[in-house]
RNA sequence: GCGGUGCUAGUCUAGUCUGGUUAGGACAUAGCCUUGCCAAGGCUAUAAGGCGGGUUCAAAUCCCGCGCACCGCACCA
């Protein structure tokens, strides 16, 4: 329905979201956002905020910097294992990974070895490109980290947050003293990170410079379960594709008592539901749009003991493509910080001492974005992006029917009452159907048109957008009315 | 990063092979007229060959470099 060139004239058109700097011919890999982008994104973060925080009084936004020291990101892991080992054919140019040659020579795993030591075992094992049989050039480390030098002299050495979980971890032992003290703590960040990506594709979905929305959800995993029951929700079966299934594009209803049944704890299970009904009833993804995909032990990082990917289905990227994951991180973050620092962040919480586990729900706000355009983008004679309500930049328009006889006048002044509860818009200019078609346009859900039998007391008509249908409101009842509509309170019914 | 293909107003495109008028059109946008509930019609206006270099009397067109985009490979702890 929507190719990749559909929402990508469009978003230009209407101002959501282009390449950057495409004035001095671009920047791969990264995007601005124009108006209408910022306010449906604003919009996307605040859903969110409301759905996840909303999961438990303890949760909070907090917000910490974009750059972060060596030390810290050598605790965390990142300085070593955000890197890739790179060797290069001299004949054909085609590059590998160091390990994955040395582990296909020999079947045994490479992990952290040093470009000289990658280089002794390539010369030792006489590993030759499998492209052309060339020689092999030297390894390079390439670090998907951007560094950055700090001070005069730059030479203190950082980085850009590659994610924005760190931020979260470093604040870990300051927010249980300030929330004084009480498990399970969850800390969000949404917030900006960056990767050196190698080849950034596909515009949004994979950039260098990226929005990510991350809860950060720490627990005792003895007592977690029973903290968050799965109870009424459990009724609701998930949509799964197993590590196995996964490069199908379908996904099958599993019960949450089969998830648990397979192994996964039953407050992971809980957290699976939680992200489900974000999607389906909050952002209103069709149900075979929507599914967790399983990561096998290969595919997640060697820290996620448990990491199921959240994919959205978009014709404009072909397929199921992954907008967030939920990992069970264990403690291994926090005890990387701890022997990094020295600062003890084991606590004492009831009877037990710990170093508490951490649930991550982490999402890639851009790519949430760009799955609403896809999604919602509706082609037909004009397009129309059926976006939920709630999320549509604009909430309502309003229109005079003509530009004469004090209709634009009256049209002015419902105009300035409605833009003081909602995010409204003018406009007189062409035709009706055309100003109709702007909105459509930009997925403002309800138009508000003043006409002739306005004037004569009999109220304003409001046209939505889906079904182009209209109804007659008071002009007293409207701003109530349209509450009510855009909250998704009360449904259009014509 | 490697290979392939491409890049013309806000959008979509004609012209490029075979160098040669003022780079044409459609839609969009703005203004005016007209109409008055779904991109109606008329007139007018704004607006373009990714960037840099070379060849040539002359380059959107041919050549080179760079940038960017898409596809494939690789990468995506």
């Amino acid at each position: 329905m929507a190719s990749y060139d559909d929402v990508m004239s469009l978003s230009v058109r209407r101002g959501f979201l282009w390449p950057a700097v495409d004035l001095y011919g671009g920047f791969a890999g990264f995007y601005d956002y124009g108006h209408n982008g910022v306010l449906l994104r604003r919009r996307w973060e605040d859903l969110w905020i409301e759905t996840f925080l909303g999961l438990s009084d303890n949760y909070y936004l907090i917000d910490t910097t974009t750059i972060l020291p060596e030390a810290a990101l050598k605790a965390s892991g990142h300085v070593d294992h955000f890197t890739d080992i790179l060797v290069t054919c001299t004949r054909c140019g085609e590059s590998y990974r160091g390990d994955h040659l040395l582990e296909t020579k020999t079947h045994e795993e490479h992990e952290g070895l040093t470009p000289e030591e990658i280089d002794a075992r390539i010369r030792e094992l006489k590993i030759r490109c499998p492209n052309c049989g060339g020689e092999l050039g030297p390894a390079r480390a390439f670090n998907m980290m951007f560094p950055l030098g700090i001070g005069p002299m730059g030479k203190d050495r950082a980085y850009l947050r590659p994610e924005t979980a760190q931020g979260v971890y470093l604040n870990f032992k300051r927010e249980f003293e300030a929330l004084r003290r009480k498990l399970p703590m969850g800390l969000a960040i949404v917030g900006r990170a960056y990767r050196n990506e190698i080849s950034p594709r596909q515009g949004a979905y994979r950039m260098r410079e990226f929005l990510q929305a991350e809860l950060q959800i720490f627990f005792d995993p003895a007592t977690f379960a029973d903290l968050v029951p799965i109870g009424a929700a459990g009724s609701e079966p998930l949509r799964i594709a197993w590590a196995h299934e996964k490069n199908e594009p379908t996904a099958d209803d599993v019960s949450s008592k089969d998830a648990v049944g397979r192994g996964l704890p039953s407050w992971y299970v809980y957290h699976l539901i939680q992200v489900q009904r974000f999607y389906l009833n909050a952002l209103r993804v069709p149900r075979d749009a929507f599914r967790f995909a399983e990561l096998d032990e290969k595919e997640r990082a060697f820290y996620n003991k448990i990491h199921f990917d959240v994919q959205v289905k978009q014709e404009s990227l072909g397929g199921f493509k992954e907008v967030g994951g939920v990992h069970y991180r264990t403690d291994h973050d926090l005890k990387g910080h701890e022997s990094g620092s020295h600062a003890k962040q084991s606590i004492t919480f009831g009877s037990s001492k710990l170093v508490p586990h951490v649930l991550e729900l982490s999402f890639g706000v851009d790519r949430n974005v760009w799955a609403l355009l896809d999604l919602t983008f509706h082609k037909g004679e004009r397009a129309v992006l059926r976006l939920p309500p709630r999320l549509a930049p604009i909430g309502v328009a309003v229109f005079p029917l003509v530009n004469k006889d004090g209709i634009p006048e009256h049209a002015e002044r419902v105009y300035a009452q409605l833009q003081r509860r909602f995010t409204a818009f003018f406009d007189d200019s062409g035709s009706i159907g055309r100003r109709y078609a702007r909105m459509d346009e930009i997925g403002t859900p309800f138009s508000v048109t003043v006409d002739h039998e306005t004037l004569e007391g009999k109220g304003v008509t409001v046209r939505e957008r889906d079904s182009q249908k209209q109804i007659r409101v008071k002009e007293a009842d409207l701003p109530d009315t349209l509450t009510r509509l855009l909250s998704g309170e009360s449904s259009f019914v014509a």
